[in-house]
DNA sequence: TCGATAGTTCAATAAACATTGAACATAGGA
DNA sequence: TCCTATGTTCAATGTTTATTGAACTATCGA
């Protein structure tokens, strides 16, 4: 099967998310940094591209997390264009692992600072 | 500072605890399972000994887990004569991150038999 | 049709990680 | 005092991981 660039990537069903890879995924700082994001934008659009996490870390670098948080079920890509915009996928998740992803992104919230969760143009768009 | 194997290991404060260390700790299926089968323990003894998890993996390996699982914070060593105890700093955790711990205890107990949390003994033992 | 933009894929590299067995340290009991 | 049980530490191994830049693909608009 030929994956070419131009079609929405392979995410794996509800139940074939797995604990140990969620937990794994979020367990790195920049993909814990995209997760917050992501779940901080929730509320105003759900949707974010590539690009608006262009801070954290070089394109090709992102692009490699962007895939661990694919297979791990955390994210959803849709491919609109040139654009990949993603979102949470908030109900599986919940539907698999209740209450998971608000404490780890509650927990996230109070070390924000710590945990350098905004990139930087996030945080000069914060003045 | 020389650290000789008859007295307590360190442990992080509880400030010094950091979410990602802990995250990726609960990642590793070995380490999940240690940490299920503590929390099993808490409503009676609170206590297990290294031995109690021979049934996960092989000594160094399983001594190799309990310091991941010691420095990232999870869990507390106190040594009695020869045997190590140990036991989940839950305190800590439900102050540095609430409700972390037990979204991912029930998840894993959803997942109890995918994840294979008990060890061959423990299995044998629940006849 | 050309160029610019948005991302992905690939290859190379260095660091971190899990696992093993052998050697070691410690305490308790015969 | 010696033997045994309980764990830890160390060195070696192979695997996985994160990161980088360069090459590539695909789409949009002028």
């Amino acid at each position: 099967m030929i994956r070419t660039m131009s079609r929405t990537p392979l995410h794996p069903t509800r139940e074939q998310i797995e604990l140990p890879m969620v937990l794994d995924c979020l367990s790195d700082p920049i993909r814990l940094a995209i997760v917050y994001q992501l779940a901080q934008q929730e509320r105003v659009s759900s949707e974010l591209c590539c690009g608006d996490f262009n801070g954290l870390a070089g394109k090709s670098n992102l692009a490699y997390h962007f895939a661990k948080l694919r297979e791990c079920g955390l994210m959803l890509t849709r491919v609109a264009g040139t654009n990949r915009f993603m979102r949470l996928r908030r109900e599986d998740m919940e539907a698999r692992f209740p209450g998971l992803l608000d404490a780890v992104l509650s927990s996230a919230a109070k070390d924000a600072d710590r945990l350098q969760l905004l990139s930087e143009c996030e945080v000069v768009k914060a003045d």
